[in-house]
RNA sequence: AGGCGGGUAGCUCAGCGGUAGAGCGUCGGCCUUACAAGCCGAUGGUCGCAGGUUCGAAUCCCGUCCCGCCUACCA
């Protein structure tokens, strides 16, 4: 694959690269990975992905903010979907004609690379902390030139159209620059500062963690009830869940209410294990006089109620734990015991000391950090936060007027609910790797100096020299919160800034929602004054296909090269549940994957075009998507069909000459093909601005295999197809013909090129093509409803012409007739136009049905042949000779089970037309249709009573 | 506890006021010279349950039961 350095020659020189179309024919079968590295590279080279800063560039700009995968990451299911979202709407977007940036970059990713890192040195029997900080960085920077570069080259095999070149990292000089510039300007503005207080503390990572980055989960534990002995006698008996934070209790609470404490409030209780003793309080926000003992413990230190409860009665607060969990100096002998050893402990020396009143089995909440998943730990801390509400409010202004419009709406109150619920935000992290805090600690004085210089001169209070820089790092969220306006230079007010900011479209997970694109609102409008995007459009997660969430625990993982590249069961389930037997593992999958158990030995190649064709056909609309292997084997087999299609057509289409103009169509299935090609463009480009690319999909879908295989390329046999004998064609239709196939083969490929974009490039670049189109089909046209032509006179006759040859198919079908087989076709109709129709078009329904001879076209008021089978197809009577092959007694069932479906039929229509203010009330165009429908279905009961009879006949 | 989804054909999902759709699966028949990764045909649903609004409800409203996810929590 092409690297970044050399793949933007620019789109102004695109003469030079080579066309790699391959000499010859095409292959029998599509074989996606022969070709994809190919047109990738020849993008890379011809700079067909990048957006253009010239002056004279007067296009409306598309900007597209990539979200920034984390440079330790590889490519999951959920990147290929997100990527395969945005890269359909930055082709479709350039396909509309609008300068467009899909924007590129990685994420720094704090925990994550610096866990990495630190697991690598563990294996050399190294810390960070004996490398020291300076030299540790050294090793991430490292680390991130060897293999940081892994996601990327995994996008560009998803054939990715981002513009390379500017691709960023969030650690980079000029964008960190704008995360200081920022931290700097909101601490000026009040908007930062630094505060002590609890906040969520990862024992194992030994950082804080914003409330967003705990996860709460509900687990089974225990509810462990012991008594404090009262100083003069008696006991009380409190509840919990964390015996070991008894260590740190300052008091006990009861609800002032409560007739069973009445006498012991403001008596003290004896700590059993500690030298120390404390009040019984009366609290009523804190205690539930219906819940367990109706006695709380109180710890300030550990607890957030406790903590509140803690500052209403001014009771001490004592820490007992230390960063890596482990009790302190507080916890008397039970210092350095880990937090869950400690526990065991102390419950061990209460029952010692007989004080324990009881134990149930219990359901609580744990947190959990999101990181490393350890139980998350209430610290007293001091660290830098963000007031978030005087950001929270234009943010939340600009969703209510309609300034930005997020799709699908229903997050517009989630969003709100959040912004309006809003809490102050935890920015610093203690890591070594990120954003270091520009915030500078004076020995001589109080004084914190915050500033925009690598290091500042002197202390802005007192101007000693002798300064402290801030030994911890931002949260990396945010520096990405700064992402649409840093990438491009901001602070500086740059060409592409002014170009690229605002963005019009912010795609990506829900899950990220308030963690990245609220943060986002406020950081671009705080800044910039306008808010980022026009429009957020959050997909669903990828979830297998009984919906759990992809785990390597559940063993449902899915790795997307997989998919597109091929592999084999046993890879993929070593993969999906590592280090498991290979049976159990294989088991785990099947479950979790029930339509790849008729899958063979694994997954094919099927490309990277069938993978992202599937992706975009699930509803986007919905929460979830269960990701069928086997959904994805059937859209290889659509792309087979695709590139069969165009095999078939290449060989009658040599010496076409295109225009851009749609050709005039006069034959019937010509005028009827653009029809469908114009509502199918209309339903892509609806699908592909409402971020409905189910519908796109489904659309195409339908019209390449339904409209254009099943129907018009097999009635082009007999006009274009010599060896079928088409002798009286005049070389005015066939050339009508070709035309009207090179260019809905030709607008087709546009079509589905946002979705597939290999294939497409492949098969268009055969195609005869108008003279100056582009390089490539990704700078082609998206088609719409103009390059098709309406024509509802067309489609309704092509209607009645398929339901006969349906209609004559299924005689066949039903009655056993071998498919080669000839059969005599009659059609017979009243309506003189009907059968002008039917006449006009019969050699269509000759091949179509396989008849013998020519189709019989008469009036229904003559005589009817006797011995033959009779349906009905729109007005149309059509009947088969059958030639003694008939059996009598199944062709009267058949119509016995017709007249049944169609009496059903019947009676709806009539119960409806009769139900009282029907006829008054509803439109009348509903009642006419009603009417006539009710006509059309009496008309067919009267033909199948018919058809009965002649059933008889064929005795 | 609150918020948001979802419960439609055997499976996965569309449809969201005018007599139920797709893909896959199933059944039957075909190697018909683009495609067996294919072609032709067929089968299959009281749209979670119970009310209401309406001429008419899968679709709107109320209630209810399951299933997800999110937010916040009683030690």
């Amino acid at each position: 694959m092409t690297t970044d350095s050399s793949s933007e020659a620019g789109a102004a020189a695109p003469a030079a690269a080579a066309d790699p179309t391959p000499e010859g024919g095409l292959s029998k079968g599509f074989e996606p990975a022969e070709i994809e590295a190919r047109w990738y590279a020849y993008w890379l080279e011809h700079g067909v992905f990048h957006a253009s800063e010239a002056a004279d560039d007067t296009r409306p700009t598309y900007v597209l903010p990539m979200p920034l995968p984390n440079v330790t990451g590889s490519l999951h299911m959920g990147h290929a979907m997100m990527c395969t979202f945005e890269d359909i709407l930055a082709r479709a977007h350039r396909m509309m004609g609008r300068n467009t940036l899909y924007a590129p970059g990685t994420d720094h990713a704090g925990i994550a690379t610096q866990v990495v890192v630190e697991r690598q040195l563990a294996r050399e029997g190294k810390t960070r902390h004996e490398l020291g900080r300076a030299a540790f960085l050294e090793r991430v920077w490292q680390w991130k030139g060897q293999a940081g570069g892994r996601i990327v080259e995994q996008q560009k095999a998803l054939g990715l159209s981002a513009d390379w070149a500017r691709s960023k990292f969030t650690m980079d000089p000029d964008y960190a620059r704008g995360v200081r510039e920022a931290f700097v300007r909101l601490y000026e503005e009040g908007l930062i500062y630094r505060d002590t207080r609890l906040i969520h503390w990862d024992c194992q990572a030994q950082t804080v963690l914003s409330n967003l980055e705990v996860n709460n989960e509900e687990e089974n534990g225990e509810l462990f009830e012991f008594a404090y002995p009262i100083e003069g006698g008696g006991e009380i008996v409190v509840a919990t869940t964390r015996p070991e934070t008894m260590l740190g209790d300052t008091a006990v609470a009861v609800h002032p209410d409560d007739p069973r404490y009445q006498g012991v409030v403001g008596k003290n209780v004896i700590h059993p294990l500690l030298d120390r003793k404390f009040p019984i309080i009366a609290d009523a926000i804190l205690v539930d006089p219906k819940f367990g003992t109706g006695a709380v413990k109180v710890t300030p230190a550990h607890d957030f109620n406790d903590h509140e409860t803690g500052k209403r009665h001014g009771l001490p607060v004592i820490a007992i734990l230390d960063k890596a969990g482990r009790v302190n100096e507080h916890g008397g002998s039970f210092a350095g015991l880990d937090r869950f050893e400690a526990r065991k402990a102390v419950k061990r020396a209460l029952k010692d000391k007989e004080l324990v009143r009881g134990s149930k089995q219990h359901k609580l909440v744990i947190p959990r950090s999101d990181r490393t998943e350890t139980v998350v730990e209430p610290m007293l801390s001091t660290q830098w936060f963000v007031r978030t509400k005087p950001l929270a409010e234009p943010a939340l202004a600009a969703v209510e007027k309609g300034e930005t419009l997020i799709l699908p709406e229903e997050w517009t109150k989630t969003y709100a609910h959040w912004m309006q619920n809003i809490l102050d935000w935890c920015i610093s992290r203690q890591l070594w790797w990120g954003h270091r805090i520009p915030a500078f600690y004076c020995d001589k004085c109080e004084h914190v100096t915050v500033t925009r210089d690598e290091r500042p001169a002197a202390c802005g209070g007192c101007g000693a020299t002798e300064l402290r820089q801030d030994e911890d790092v931002l949260d990396t969220w945010f520096s990405s919160a700064l992402w649409p306006f840093a990438y491009h230079g901001w602070p500086d007010d740059t060409a592409a800034l002014r170009r690229f900011y605002p963005a019009s479209d912010l795609e990506t997970g829900y899950d990220i929602l308030f963690f990245w694109v609220a943060r986002m609102m406020m950081m671009g409008i705080h800044f910039l004054g306008k808010p980022p995007f026009a429009r957020i459009l959050l997909h669903p997660i990828v979830v297998d296909e009984t919906g759990d969430k992809m785990s390597k625990v559940k063993g449902n993982v899915i790795d997307p090269l997989d998919l597109m590249h091929g592999a084999s069961f046993d890879d993929v389930v070593r993969k999906a549940l590592p280090g498991a037997p290979i049976e159990e593992a294989l088991a785990k999958f099947k479950k979790a994957y029930p339509s790849s158990a008729s899958m063979g030995k694994g997954f094919d190649a099927y490309g990277t075009d069938a993978l992202r064709f599937t992706l975009a056909s699930y509803s986007a609309l919905s929460k979830r998507i269960p990701l069928s292997p086997k959904k994805i084997e059937g859209n290889r087999h659509f792309c087979n069909k695709i590139w069969n299609a165009t095999r078939f057509a290449l060989p009658y289409l040599e010496g076409v000459v295109r225009t851009d103009a749609v050709p005039e169509a006069k034959s019937l299935p010509n005028r009827w093909l653009l029809a469908r090609l114009a509502a199918t463009a209309s339903a892509v480009r609806a699908g592909i601005d409402g971020f409905r690319f189910d519908e796109a999909t489904a659309a195409l879908y339908r019209f390449v295999w339904g409209d254009l295989c099943d129907w018009y390329l097999e009635m082009c046999k007999p006009v274009l197809g010599a060896a079928l004998g088409a002798t009286d064609v005049s070389a005015a239709e066939r050339a009508e013909w070709q035309r009207v196939l090179a260019h809905v083969l030709d607008a087709t490929l546009r079509g589905l090129h946002p979705f597939m974009p290999f294939i497409t490039e492949e098969l268009w670049q055969r195609l005869p093509r108008p003279a100056g189109v582009p390089v490539s089909i990704a700078l082609a046209k998206l088609p719409g409803p103009e390059d098709g032509r309406a024509d509802p006179e067309a489609e309704r006759a092509m209607d009645i012409v398929q339901a006969a040859v349906v209609a004559a198919r299924t005689i066949r079908s039903e009655r056993d007739v071998h498919p080669g087989s000839k059969v005599h076709l009659e059609l017979r109709s009243s309506d003189p136009a009907v059968r002008a129709l039917l006449l006009g078009e019969r050699r269509f329904v000759e091949t179509l049905v396989r008849t013998d001879g020519a189709v019989v076209v008469a009036d229904r008021a003559g005589e009817r042949p006797r011995g033959v089978a009779m349906t009905m197809a729109r007005e149309v009577e059509v009947l088969l000779t059958l030639r003694g092959v008939v059996d009598a007694d199944k062709e009267r069932a058949r119509i016995e089970r017709e007249i049944k479906r169609t009496e059903k039929d019947v009676g709806v229509l009539e119960k409806k037309l009769a139900s009282k203010g029907f006829a008054e009330r509803a439109p009348a165009e509903v009642v006419a249709e009603a009417k006539s429908e009710l006509a059309a279905m009496q008309a067919r009961l009267a033909l199948l009573a018919e058809a009965k009879k002649l059933a008889d006949e064929l005795e």
